[in-house]
RNA sequence: GGGCCAUUAGCUCAGCGGUAGAGCACCCGCCUUUUAAGCGGGGUGCCGAUGGUUCGAGUCCAUCAUGGCCCA
């Protein structure tokens, strides 16, 4: 026997079978859904619902129950009358967590709620453990990111969260295809971490005997298909960074990304603005987001900072009147800022910008905001601008202090790539571990033609988490990645 | 990697040196419009693990495990 299994629920299972009862039925046809079934007229006849029953109050005679799933739930009554012995026969077999089948008649009860009157019920599948507390549901955090089931069969608000995920899935996807994007899906398993600047998964293939990493980014195939000649392209791409655990973080999280021949940066912050303001109405009805103690009206306008202007204002120093990192960084030290990382000094200048960004301006930026004009050197896939070699066409919106998309006008001069390539290779032999490397099948590609393009990534968890207010991204992931309860457990 | 917090019944939580507790769930009885149904009766436990201190340890100490938050 295992552990935890309910001795009730085992002996109920046993006279089950007695009774010579399909504990584990094969099919059952319903004619609703329990939402569904919950709208129907009064009088509504041979009504068939299933569910996983989550509430029973019996009141001698008359049962009154819930049937659950995800989308919602339905009430059902039993009565003595009708039922004659297999009223007695429910209350012997079935408990709360159990699956039922039931078909009866709608009517509305006194305190209004539309309920299915059974006059035949049929039994789908028993549970032999108990579920959650009903009152308070599953509350530890462990359980719920191990057993989401559990957290779904028991918050309200955690179905919410998952339905909510699927839909704005749904309408990123009908968004992109009704401005004649094509989505594709490209490999997961790749020769080179390109794309971003991060510290991938390695594994093994063993038929060719090869290291492959998990991508970090779909970036440098999808740019590979505009060479290939797509106009419009996206793929909702789960990508993986063997990075730190923390409230805003995952090792394995989604990324839509896109690309357009012909646009330049400006074009995707328009069409990206229009995205997400479709999202918010979509998904809640209104423009206007609770997020925290404020109220964000995503259809207002949203300002447009560049790196500069914003360090200026939040730490009053000028990034441009410091040519070297070693400059900058004097500078930043007389405005009283101190900086935390592992080797400042080594640090180049675009790298300290960032680092000072993240230290004294990202978590100040609440309302939607365009982030623009990044060092070129954090850049290496993004285009210069054409008058200031030191930055990059590139945008990046920021809500609530998070960074939710990201994009820019892509570099398609394979020459300059190369150069770039190699500058990152170079930091990646003097340990950078997130420098990029060279990619020569890429640069291959781009050496076929590639047309002006601009593309984006948009976060999904991210995204999510900051539109819900979720304190931790994993509050929007199903199953997150966890450590082994046991790692050494047996085969029980 | 560092700091703080948590881990007690199936679930939600009390208990902080002296015989393991409550609510829900569960079992028995009553109850034909309830919905955290109600009323009466019943306590189901490796108190995360391992050591230690003590006459005596959920309780104090140490180490470990898992998780969360903050910092790096």
């Amino acid at each position: 026997m295992h552990v935890g299994l309910q001795d009730y629920r085992s002996d109920k299972l046993a006279r089950l079978k007695a009774l010579n009862m399909q504990a584990y039925p094969e099919r059952y046809a319903v004619t609703h859904t329990l939402v569904q079934a919950s709208a129907l007229p009064d009088g509504t006849a041979a009504v068939r619902v299933a569910g996983r029953i989550v509430a029973i109050r019996k009141m001698g005679k008359l049962t009154f129950a819930h049937l659950q799933d995800i989308e919602g739930r339905v009430q059902i009554a039993l009565k003595q009358d009708h039922l004659q012995e297999s009223y007695a026969l429910f209350h012997e077999v079935v408990d709360i967590g159990d699956f039922v089948g039931v078909c009866g008649a709608t009517f509305t009860t006194k305190t209004g709620e539309k309920t299915v009157q059974v006059s035949e019920w049929t039994y789908l599948g028993k549970a032999l453990r108990e579920l959650p507390e009903k009152w308070h549901g599953l509350k530890d955090v462990e359980a719920i990111y191990r057993q989401r089931y559990l957290d779904l069969i028991s918050n309200e608000a955690s179905r919410r969260v998952f339905l909510l995920r699927s839909r704005m899935l749904a309408e990123i996807r009908a968004f992109f295809a009704r401005r004649g994007f094509i989505e594709v899906e490209t490999q997961i398993l790749t020769n080179k971490p390109s794309g971003a600047l991060a510290s991938p998964f390695v594994t093994h293939h063993n038929a060719l005997d090869i290291d492959l990493y998990l991508r970090i980014a779909p970036e440098t195939y999808l740019k590979r298909l505009i060479v290939g000649g797509f106009t419009h392209v996206f793929e909702i791409a789960r990508c993986f960074r063997n990075e730190g655990i923390s409230p805003t973080h995952l090792q394995d999280f989604t990324m839509a990304e896109g690309y357009s021949a012909y646009y330049n940066y400006q074009d995707n912050m328009v069409l990206l603005r229009e995205l997400v303001i479709h999202l918010v109405r979509e998904l809640f009805g209104s423009t206007l987001v609770r997020i925290g103690e404020q109220e964000i009206d995503f259809s207002a306008e949203w300002p447009v900072v560049t790196f500069r202007d914003l360090i200026l204002k939040d730490a009053n120093v000028d990034i441009d009147a410091y040519p070297t990192a070693r400059e900058l960084l004097a500078a930043v030290r007389r405005q009283g800022i101190y900086l935390e990382h592992e080797d400042l000094a080594q640090l180049g200048k675009g790298n300290l910008i960032d680092v000072l960004y993240k230290k004294i301006s990202r978590s100040r930026i609440i309302e939607p905001t365009y982030l623009t004009c990044h060092p070129v050197e954090l850049s290496p896939l993004a285009r210069k601008n054409d008058h200031n070699p030191a930055i990059t066409d590139r945008f990046q919106l920021v809500v609530n202090g998070a960074e939710i998309i990201n994009g820019y006008s892509e570099l398609v001069d394979p020459l300059e790539q190369r150069a770039r390539l190699e500058e990152q290779a170079r930091l990646r032999s003097l340990g950078d571990a997130e420098a990029m490397p060279m990619d020569e099948d890429y640069l291959l590609a781009m050496e076929y033609g590639m047309p002006p393009i601009s593309g984006w990534g948009i976060g999904i968890d991210r995204l999510l988490q900051v539109l819900l207010d979720l304190p931790n991204i994993r509050d929007g992931v199903l199953f997150p990645t966890m450590r082994p309860v046991d790692s050494h457990e047996s085969s029980a």
